[in-house]
DNA sequence: GTTAAAATATGACAAAAATCATATTTAGGA
DNA sequence: TCCTAAATATGATTTTTGTCATATTTTAAC
């Protein structure tokens, strides 16, 4: 469903929210570790979301990628259409051209109603209200 | 979700379903337009269903692929299984080892109802099953 | 039994995704 | 003003997935 590449950059994402502000930047070095992703790679990913301006950075000695507040009122699916192609999460399980709610392929009906919710939370739910929700210990992030 | 060699293999044993019995056998080159994939690589996957025993073939002359009786009593899950990794379809949507009912991911909750039923479903539904739902009108066959 | 039509086995090739490496640029602090 | 610590830009390498090609085997029909 999600790149692997999307699947780190939420994790990463999520990470500076719980862990980042304008003032308390996070270095690559230490958060690679930490979300369980190859530094090189994850490093490769922030600098793609940062240069979409998705997510901030500050060069030089003391800098580090942060969340800004700005930042922090974007969706999750802001940061994986960075790297997925959105068309792609919203294709029929079968990638069939012609399947629709007319005229269902046998999968159709078994996978489509819930796609359709998960894809309007990604675009509706904001980095924020996530990190709510985990401060909330309604959720967690185990990365 | 589905790799494209899953969906294709799929779309091949539906085709089966509808169009072929123990007596009216169906060439790769005649499958391969309807079912739109390529015919060498639909050629290749079915060699491999009909090794791992999903599907029936006979060779030479008049031969070409079909589905047994036993054959249509399998599920799509049988099909899927021989060429995607299993474990892969049941993991967490950031595939997060530690994810889970108890300690769920900020997205677990948005995706795993909805997957655990389209996975049950995968598992029970028989491809005579699914058949049956085409003949009666209720789902389609775009392929 | 010869021929021809089909699947089968095998592997080569291509494209995409994932991963790693490194030289360059920027900016803070001594 | 240097030095150093960080992101940035770029691209090389590896792995996986998807695609294509072809020689071999089997079997029906004549």
């Amino acid at each position: 469903m999600l790149s692997n590449s999307s699947k780190y950059a939420v994790k990463a994402v999520l990470y500076l929210a719980m862990n980042s502000n304008k003032d308390k930047r996070v270095m690559v070095k230490d958060m690679a570790q930490p979300i369980n992703v190859p530094q090189a790679y994850i490093a490769k990913l922030l600098q793609e979301l940062s240069r979409s301006g998705v997510i901030s950075s500050i060069k030089g000695p003391r800098g580090g990628f942060y969340l800004s507040e700005k930042d922090r009122n974007r969706t999750l699916m802001d940061v994986i259409s960075v790297i997925d192609d959105e068309n792609k999460l919203n294709s029929c399980v079968l990638s069939l051209e012609k399947c629709n709610a007319n005229k269902p392929c046998p999968l159709h009906n078994l996978v489509s109603p819930t796609m359709t919710t998960f894809l309007k939370s990604l675009r509706e739910t904001t980095i924020e209200d996530f990190s709510n929700q985990i401060r909330q210990g309604l959720v967690f992030l185990p990365l």
